[in-house]
DNA sequence: GGAGGAAAATAT
DNA sequence: ATATTTTCCTCC
């Protein structure tokens, strides 16, 4: 591995295939993609998309290229300035168009992203006009403060029915979620510049293809504005609501989540919030969403003004919830039931998530924990009471905390956040109808582990987890999985649960006595059934082969200044899936100096999916195409173990290849057509193997 | 619990 | 018909 000087691979996936993969995104593009995917390949591939490119070169990662993504973030938030970069500015929406871009271009890892279509970017786009639009309203909100009344606006009250608004879920929708999340938070804390949090938003906002989205957010934002609690009630109302509102299967059990459910419930801490947000499952829909807001709303000024407001909504909320479903499926309501409840016990209390960092991280963790905990309990059945958590004041204004799905530097200035140890390239997740797999564990057997550098306050400071796409493009919560707190004697770790616009996050302390250090031990992934998550007004991304996730860690550091400086940083991909032997292997990296011109030993890096069984063939091609030469290389079985594949390549040749023609290796697993491999081209004069689609 | 395998159910 | 997903079962 060492020597692997490794020479970054960038597959480069046909045109959509790689849009549409990783995220799946847009179901329209990956639909598009398989049907207009010519190739077969394409469909896999695209599930795969994502893999390719991968390659970052070992040495990268610079977070802090990340730095640009503050920029787009804009939000007032966050970022301080990145390493590089200046903070962003505030405002600019349409900067943040823009910006929204380049995070995605870069990759967490700091790696380059690649540049593909996707739908999303459509989203984006718009929110320049929509931006304009949204953010526009979404300004009047925030900066009128919640109390702007506008935001009842919630006039759509087709918004609120829309369950999708509800539950912004994941995704797109939670983008919208998001952003809502985001405008609320702003909102709350109204920062003027609100715009920033209005282009944001409008990013989050921006589905239009959800209409609701969009609206729901709003709508909900309005309600939820003033809760704002954006993340929370809102999230919450939306897990329970719509985040599972389908189950289609009724037969299918939800139950288990249930189970789940009180398992985190048990997680002790937080949840105040929760309940307020619980309660609802009944009414679920509604009250979650009142619950929320009123969190939010303890804070500011403007709770009444909200609550009145708030009201009105739940009201609507309500009835709209009503209509949802009854066009839902009894089952699927059902399911909806439970899980909101679940959900709500997971939820946190919205207030958390938005948590003002500052009161986050004020918060000591065992105060918070049990103060939160004792809440916690209460909040179940009921509604929520008055807000505890959120009652605690949120001293300052604490800015408001960035969504989700927003772009985050993992370096700013002095501090670094850095994953020290990768979590393992597969990790089964389990069903709600499953036990627990267990916690998400490192290729050396043991955990993640997360640091933060750069850090010499004394104040402990708060490590938030979800789990997000493997897009490299985008990173932003994934639909269909959760983070789930893992607990137990093994689990040294810390953690409590927090739920954040239909987003599950794990809070984990980071104490200066660890060095600011974390050992993700109390991290499981669950999978969240495609048909539920489809179903949800909003969503647009599909599940199905869109099984890849990246464990996304997330601090807020306050500055003296007043500003909050968010990093954030997502581990290499994780293919959660049980399936492994058809998978195409992806490659990350190659070793420089054993490559094929010096013969012998080439290794490939970091993929997922090495197997014993896989391929790697060499093809060697004259300027002119002309087919010179065609070998397999020997696979080293043993080096699969650690995502490694050690490939020997037949000693002939070196002796072909002796001037820059270009040289092909297929990577692919055993059940692969040749159509299927995995393409990477080594141009001897750049050294930079670069691989495409066959 | 936490895995690993695999049958049953669905989606393409 | 094949590919994937989700539910079950068994075992440590």
């Amino acid at each position: 591995m060492q020597d692997t000087s490794s020479l970054s691979v960038k597959a480069k996936f046909n045109f959509g295939a790689a849009a549409g993969a990783a995220a799946g995104q847009e179901r329209g593009l990956q639909r598009l993609k398989s049907t207009a995917a010519a190739d077969m390949k394409s469909a896999e591939e695209d599930a795969y998309n994502y893999t390719p490119n991968v390659s970052l070169p070992i040495g990268m990662g610079n977070p802090c290229l990340s730095t640009q993504y503050h920029t787009l973030q804009s939000s007032p938030v966050i970022p301080v300035s990145s390493c590089h970069q200046t903070g962003y500015s505030v405002q600019n929406d349409n900067h943040a168009a823009s910006s929204y871009y380049l995070p995605q271009a870069l990759r967490p890892n700091g790696a380059p992203a690649l540049e593909s279509p996707r739908i999303e970017i459509t989203a984006y786009s718009q929110y320049p006009e929509d931006e304009v639009e949204a953010s526009g309203r979404e300004d009047h909100i925030i900066k009128r403060g919640v109390n702007s009344i506008v935001t009842l606006t919630l006039p759509n009250v087709d918004g609120y029915r829309d369950p999708s608004c509800l539950s912004p879920a994941s995704s797109i929708s939670s983008r919208s979620c998001n952003s809502e999340a985001s405008s609320y938070e702003s909102g709350f804390y109204n920062y003027d510049n609100s715009p920033q949090n209005s282009p944001w938003q409008s990013p989050s906002v921006s589905p239009r293809g959800s209409s609701s989205l969009l609206s729901c957010p709003h709508a909900i934002g309005p309600a939820a504005s003033p809760h704002h609690s954006p993340s929370n009630s809102p999230q919450i109302g939306a897990m329970a609501e719509e985040g599972w509102p389908a189950q289609p299967r009724g037969s299918r059990p939800n139950s288990p989540s249930c189970k789940r459910k009180y398992s985190f419930s048990g997680s002790s801490y937080q949840q105040t919030s929760c309940s307020p947000n619980q309660s609802p499952t009944p009414s679920s829909h509604g009250s979650p969403r009142v619950s929320v807001t009123d969190e939010n709303w303890l804070t500011n000024t403007n709770q009444y003004t909200n609550l009145a407001i708030v009201a009105a909504i739940n009201a609507l909320t309500t009835d709209g919830m009503a209509d949802m479903g009854e066009g839902i499926p009894i089952k699927t309501r059902k399911t909806m039931l439970d899980l909101s409840p679940s959900m709500s016990l997971k939820v946190e209390p919205g207030g958390e998530d938005l948590g003002p960092e500052g009161e986050l991280r004020h918060d000591e963790y065992p105060s918070r924990l049990s103060l939160k905990k004792e809440n916690y309990c209460g909040g179940f059945l009921d509604v929520p009471q008055h807000p505890y958590s959120w009652s605690k004041p949120k001293p300052y204004l604490s800015p408001s905390l960035p969504a989700l799905d927003w772009q985050l530097p993992s370096c700013s200035g002095p501090y670094s956040l850095q994953i020290e140890v990768q979590p393992k390239s597969h990790h089964r997740a389990h069903y709600e109808t499953e036990g627990s797999r267990g916690a998400v564990k490192a290729l050396s057997g043991g955990h993640p582990v997360v640091q933060l550098y750069g850090y010499m306050e004394s104040e402990p400071l708060t490590l938030q987890l979800f789990i997000g796409t493997a897009d490299d493009r985008l990173l932003r919560p994934h639909a269909f999985y959760q983070v789930h707190r893992i607990t137990g004697k093994t689990v040294s770790t810390a953690s409590h649960e927090v739920m954040q616009s239909n987003t599950k996050m794990l809070e984990i302390p980071l104490l200066p006595e660890n060095n600011m250090r974390a050992i993700i031990d109390c991290a499981g992934i669950l999978k969240l059934r495609n048909s539920d998550i489809e179903l949800r007004k909003g969503e647009t991304d599909i599940g199905r082969k869109n099984t890849r996730v990246r464990l996304v860690f997330r601090v807020h550091i306050n500055q003296p200044n007043g500003r909050t400086v968010s990093l954030q940083v997502a581990s290499n991909p994780i293919e959660c899936s049980q399936r492994s032997a058809q998978e195409l292997p992806l490659v990350e990296k190659q070793s420089v100096e054993s490559y094929p011109t010096t013969g012998g030993k080439m290794m490939l890096l970091g993929g997922l999916n090495f197997l014993p069984e896989s391929k790697v063939v060499f093809v060697e091609k004259a300027q002119d195409g002309h087919h010179l030469w065609e070998t397999e290389a020997k696979v080293d079985k043993d080096s699969v173990k650690t995502n490694t594949l050690v490939v020997e390549i037949p000693p002939y040749r070196n002796q072909r290849i002796s001037s820059p023609v270009q040289v092909n290796f297929y990577v692919c697993n055993g059940k692969r057509k040749r159509s299927q491999y995995q393409r990477f081209t080594y141009v001897p004069a750049n050294g930079n193997p670069q691989a495409d689609l066959l």
